[in-house]
DNA sequence: AATGCGGGGCC
DNA sequence: GGCCCAGCATT
């Protein structure tokens, strides 16, 4: 008898949640939950795979509200895949400033042109997965929502819902957590409507079992989750340190003359905001006479907080590496968040365009 | 396994 | 003003 009760602890905490009794029984609970609660967004209206593959891009590290205002005007912009095979760096980079890693943009641009060239969407999991920009996560979205392929979505908001739920104490930034978390993703699947169970377990993390102060009472999953019996809801999941913030001090440079003011732009295949515009900085302008201190702002990127100082200058002489550019322009150009701030501040640019 | 890549919201 | 959020590619 001290071995049974012994046997029962031994049991890893998935195998609690995972009976197959309880397995229906949250599947059947949630899916009621997410057909009666779901929030109205765009691309729940569809299941065209471009419209999918845009949505699950952009929504990439971004959130929801930051990605709808660009999600509309994508498709008025570039139509059909076709389209948006055909691009141009400035049409691409236009459509996508603002929403930050430029790199999906590009990728974008790059999968468009596979997919052209094989003459369809790809259908299957591994396909979807070969193009570029597209990884684990945005392969088992498109492939479960567009072509109900039961694979299941493992991403930020999946895994803080099962990190709880299984009460798994694990570093969710490292893989051997990620892989168990995966796996129990797969084991709650309910591979007869993955497309709707995956968005499921999605807008479940998304609105109630939230990063901080989770809406445990208004959750579906309530009397099932394992953390929250154990008052351990808001310390899951847990998560290592990362790197820590340096503070750069730097100085963008405005130059206008006869309408015209000098940016220069990123090369197309620079690893940071490639293809961009922005205002040079003092090692660009080594003989430029800086007049006065136009304004200050902070930029945080990444690891990064930069302090930005905008002097006005003059100039005699350029680099060829810098462009005269009229003023009346700027609005056609990708121009970087950085050279934005600056150029808003100082009402060169007349309004955000964004 | 570790790092770089933006931008925005919250406290 | 600092802290948090978090897919993919690259190394």
């Amino acid at each position: 008898m001290k071995m049974e009760s012994s046997n029962v602890q031994v049991l890893p905490n998935y195998m609690k949640v995972f009976t197959p009794a309880r397995v229906r029984a949250i599947r059947r609970t949630l899916g009621t939950w997410y057909r009666l609660n779901k929030r109205d967004l765009p691309w729940r209206q569809t299941r065209d795979p471009y419209r999918i593959w845009i949505s699950e891009i952009m929504l990439q590290q971004t959130r929801v509200a930051a990605v709808i205002p660009y999600y509309q005007r994508f498709f008025q912009q570039f139509p059909s895949i076709a389209a948006l095979a055909e691009a141009s760096d400035d049409a691409l980079l236009s459509a996508w400033a603002g929403l930050g890693y430029y790199s999906r943009a590009r990728n974008l641009r790059a999968a468009a042109r596979k997919i052209v060239e094989a003459g369809a969407f790809p259908a299957t999991f591994d396909d979807i997965l070969a193009l570029p920009g597209v990884g684990p996560y945005t392969a088992a979205a498109i492939a479960s929502i567009c072509f109900d392929a039961p694979h299941a979505v493992l991403d930020g908001n999946v895994m803080r819902v099962l990190a709880r739920l299984t009460r798994n104490k694990g570093d969710i930034l490292s893989s051997r957590t990620r892989a168990a978390l995966q796996e129990s993703a797969q084991t709650l699947l309910d591979a007869g409507s993955p497309a709707e169970h995956n968005q499921a377990m999605m807008e479940l993390g998304a609105v109630i079992c939230t990063p901080r102060d989770p809406a445990c009472e208004e959750c579906p999953l309530l009397k099932y989750c394992l953390a929250r019996v154990a008052g351990l809801e808001s310390e899951l999941p847990i998560k290592g340190r990362r790197a820590e913030i340096r503070r750069v001090r730097r100085s963008l440079l405005v130059a206008i003359r006869n309408g015209n003011i000098l940016l220069w732009q990123r090369a197309q295949d620079a690893a940071m905001l490639g293809g961009f515009w922005e205002l040079p900085e003092p090692h660009q302008l080594p003989e430029a006479k800086t007049a006065k201190l136009l304004h200050k702002f902070s930029h945080a990127i990444t690891n990064h907080v930069y302090d930005f100082h905008v002097m006005a200058v003059r100039v005699s002489q350029e680099p060829s590496t810098l462009q005269w550019t009229p003023l009346n322009q700027l609005s056609a150009l990708p121009l970087s968040t950085v050279t934005r701030k600056a150029l808003l501040a100082l009402r060169v640019l007349p309004y955000d365009t964004t």
